[in-house]
DNA sequence: CGCCCAGTTGAAGAATTTCAAACGATGTGG
DNA sequence: CCACATCGTTTGAAATTCTTCAACTGGGCG
């Protein structure tokens, strides 16, 4: 989708360091509101990682949690495997949102997370970060209202794996990602879908099948046309009441 | 349940200054790692409510929201309404339990919050609690960890409703509000459920009917015993071998 | 060119929902 | 004290939705 690199092994780590007032998504990112002064602090313990191929972990559940990500481009997919080995899709997260704050409760990562597409994050070790806090009130406002927006965030998909059938699900899916793309200043209508069927599936409790035939009943209904990960919302309005319920973002 | 009064109105607030040393809940609830000293500020905050009826509700969504709280006693379930009145829960809290963490991102209350059953709480004015945390770092990192915890319990509750069938998703429950009493030095194989069928029913994405059919079946398995709202689990190990994963809290 | 993977489509099966009825505990009024 | 209405729960049978299994399609890449 983007660039793709040559050689993986390298774009592991990047040293340069992080300019937030220059990143794109400096409105909507943590340090939104943290001063000029006190950005350089919070600059100087972010490590801005290079950009990854699709497929890559960013981490794994079980191990050592000691830093939490914002993605600066592409998308990430965090998920659980359960006793069985089935995995549950818990969040995909596009460019200004955070990835890991489930695991500050614990020692070892929670979740495991994957790189969706080419996408590159800043690493931001949360042992610092929690030590910056106290002399940054702004700073701690802020990452407890990200932590809150994450619990509204699943609360959310709660309700749509809660009552909701397949269409409607796909449909809330779908706009709350083109509410968030529009948020980033992409178009709100046509967009290339970072995951694929089957991690949507996954996200909606759904086999790849009942999410294929949704798209196509969709589609047959006039709200959208579907190509691949390619798709056009044609009537926001209606798939919006399709899928029934709040907007999120 | 427990004692009822014969005046709600005039239960709806007390007055008196919350003592949390002296709390049975002092070692789970937010202020455990507060120092003696501080101790005193944060408790000069918090307002000790006295007890409720069932049914009585604690906020509404679309309340200026204002504060967080401690369940003391009793338990309160949360639940959003979508825009077809559906209501879905979003969790049932239980003493030493935070409610209204989700709202902290808005100014008005996301979720709704009604009494399972006779209950008291602490509430916890949030800008006033928020004012506290950059001179107390100890309630500050407890703050962030509950808040992680939520997300955690939250997504706990996706893995359920994506994947597991009705049998899993009710033995999930079970195990899990049998881990929490326990925890609270109550017996983990028998208790009362604090709410009906149709919040399980709600909770676990499935018809009360379903629920229904869900407990004879646990039952003829020799799982369990259930008589309305007590339950006995006669085989925790089978039975969280049944609801198939993490176990939560 | 042909393999492979992601996605689509079809038909049969399984699980849950829906509709309907009955039950038991609780509470009210005669 | 009993008859009756009510509420939450349980049970049964039919309808629906989703899943499962299987076959097929089309684009990308060796």
């Amino acid at each position: 989708m983007s660039a793709v690199s040559r050689n993986p092994v390298d774009l592991l780590r990047g040293d340069k360091r992080v300019e937030c007032q220059n990143c794109a998504l400096f409105r909507i990112c943590l340090p939104k509101h943290v001063s000029a002064a006190d950005l350089s602090s919070l600059e100087a313990i972010i490590i801005k990682r290079k950009a990854t191929p699709r497929g890559q972990p960013l981490f794994k559940a079980g191990d050592k949690f000691s830093s939490i990500y914002a993605v600066r481009s592409g998308g990430i997919k965090t998920y659980r495997t359960d006793a069985e080995g089935n995995e549950q899709v818990c969040g995909f997260h596009l460019p200004g949102e955070l990835v890991g704050l489930e695991s500050i409760i614990s020692d070892t990562s929670i979740n495991s997370a994957k790189m969706l597409d080419t996408t590159s994050v800043c690493e931001i070790p949360f042992p610092e970060l929690e030590a910056l806090l106290p002399r940054m009130p702004q700073l701690q406002k802020e990452l407890t209202r990200l932590l809150s927006r994450e619990i509204v965030t699943s609360q959310w998909q709660l309700s749509l794996l809660g009552s909701k059938k397949a269409d409607a699900r796909v449909a809330a899916l779908l706009c709350n990602i083109s509410d968030r793309l529009e948020q980033r200043g992409y178009s709100a209508t046509r967009f290339s879908l970072p995951m694929s069927r089957s991690d949507i599936g996954n996200f909606l409790g759904l086999t790849i099948e009942t999410v294929s035939r949704s798209f196509t009943r969709l589609q047959r209904k006039g709200l959208l046309s579907v190509k691949g990960r390619m798709v056009t919302l044609l009537d926001l309005d209606n798939l919006r009441r399709l899928a029934g319920h709040t907007t999120l973002h």
